[in-house]
DNA sequence: AGACGTTATATACCGTAGAATACAACGCGG
DNA sequence: CCGCGTTGTATTCTACGGTATATAACGTCT
């Protein structure tokens, strides 16, 4: 999965009530993908199942369809997978933390000189 | 003080070690310039003093100089000032919650879509 | 039948961010 | 000299987000 951060900002779509999809639900996206399981992904993030799934039912609860079907039982035990309306979400936030850093990397840098530590790099 | 939001996105300055400005510190610095006391500013929105303070003091302490002055006593019983830094600070990060806002307006839309309740919008 | 690894859910616990409160210092004005 | 409204600081309390833990249901495989 893709490790990319946009350095210096963070962005949040919100919604009339809540945050509806940032930084943390586009990472645990990302892990559901290539492990496809929730659990798998809370482990690899450090995250417990519980705010995983917790998660994973804040944004199925939001959106016009879920972006994780699970099933459990089987021969691995269960599993999620990432819709393919949730993949296009997380296609569609991807671009838009994009085109937003893009849009603001000359002017973060003036912005940096007025702060004693630099700015968010990796 | 402009009550100006950007629809959709919530925009954070990140330093290496945490957040240098969001939408918070920027509306509390617009209070405090309005009023010309923390303690002012704190009640106008609703937030301890002490928040407010602590918030104040991170700021202060983030960047090269002070972004507000403050002094004890006095005919008003003491106040607080945005510096010229502070205001200039502001202003550059409003500048970039505008272009990041703008930047991804059309792309809000089809993510608005795809979301139960609608983006935050005013 | 039983073991396994999940999802799904409940419950108890904890760490901490923030609120509430209290109080000293300050400086002007009555 | 005292009161007022600040800043600045310490202390206590509370609400809550998140962790830890336990357990049930599920389906496949041995």
């Amino acid at each position: 999965m893709a490790k990319t951060r946009y350095p210096g900002l963070t962005l949040r779509i919100m919604t009339s009530a809540r945050p509806a999809m940032g930084p943390g639900k586009a990472q645990l996206l990302e892990h559901i993908e290539a492990t496809g399981s929730i659990s798998a992904a809370a482990r690899a993030m450090e995250m417990s199942y519980r705010r995983a799934w917790q998660l994973v039912e804040a944004m199925n609860r939001d959106f016009v369809e879920p972006l994780v079907s699970t099933e459990t039982g089987g021969k691995r035990g269960g599993g999620a997978r990432v819709t393919p309306i949730g993949r296009d979400v997380l296609r569609q936030f991807r671009a838009l933390e994009l085109r937003a850093s893009g849009a603001i990397r000359t002017g973060v840098g003036a912005f940096d000189r007025l702060l004693k530590k630099p700015i968010k790099k990796r």
